[in-house]
DNA sequence: CGCCTGCTTCGATGAACTTCTAATCAAAGG
DNA sequence: CCTTTGATTAGAAGTTCATCGAAGCAGGCG
């Protein structure tokens, strides 16, 4: 396990300082915010990690092991292996080795993070459409 | 303007028919919902794309013009030119030409859509955990 | 110990993406 | 009509990414 593969969040966007209502909306995104945030939607930005994503969210406990995973797809174990170290180097997952199996969890967190930026704009820009 | 250039959402993912609650954590996402989807996340995972939609939504009027865009980029004309076709493409933004300057809004109902699969999962798996 | 199963890493390949320069189109004015 | 300014398209170069097969590692078990 190296040093890279270490979440690529927490690195100091919590909130622009001064970030009182909506991002996306308030203040135009600063260069440092959007190279931090950008990463976070290209992990999901797959159709496989999308389902990845959601069949571990959909599984009882909360918890997928990689065996679960793997059926649900037509393609390879390393490859499926690929889209989850993806899906864990942006923090948007956490994995653990328990006898046998790996399991896999959803980090809610992150998810709020990315949620929090788009929802309010959403919200903000339709009523004054 | 050509006909590739429609947008290439309201595909028919509106909701999965049978859907009550929160997607991405009620059913796992199908492998054709995960198709459309993930095109539209994949939009947004740019820098330079997230700094644009942000430009836009900041600005007054909700309208910007390409020039108010080009300048806050050290990219070339026809590169923030080419990211917001991409974000047209996606249906994210929609842009008309008045007199000599094009004008580019946010369509939030798509943004809406992306919030509406991340923002409850986020929020219902933050409870179990 | 030796093997088997589950999962990951490594290396390679082909496709997709970002960015540029040069050329093109569209509107406005002298 | 020609030129200038704003914006897009076309084509090319360099990079990143998804996927695979082969090899490697880690536990369990006979």
């Amino acid at each position: 396990m190296s040093k890279q593969e270490l979440p690529i969040v927490d690195a100091g966007v919590d909130v622009p300082a001064g970030a009182c209502c909506a991002p996306l909306v308030c203040e135009p995104l600063s260069e440092n915010e959007a190279a931090e945030l950008a990463p976070l939607f290209k992990a999901i930005a797959d159709p496989v990690r999308l389902r990845l994503l959601s069949l571990i969210a959909c599984h009882e406990g909360g918890e997928a092991c990689v065996c679960d995973l793997t059926v649900a797809f037509d393609l390879t174990a390393p490859t499926i292996s690929h889209h989850l170290k993806v899906l864990k180097q942006a923090g948007l997952i956490g994995s653990e080795r328990r006898g046998t199996w790996v399991y896999y969890w959803i980090n809610p967190a992150v998810l709020a993070r990315m949620s929090a930026l788009i929802g309010p704009a959403s919200a903000a820009l339709a009523v004054t459409s």
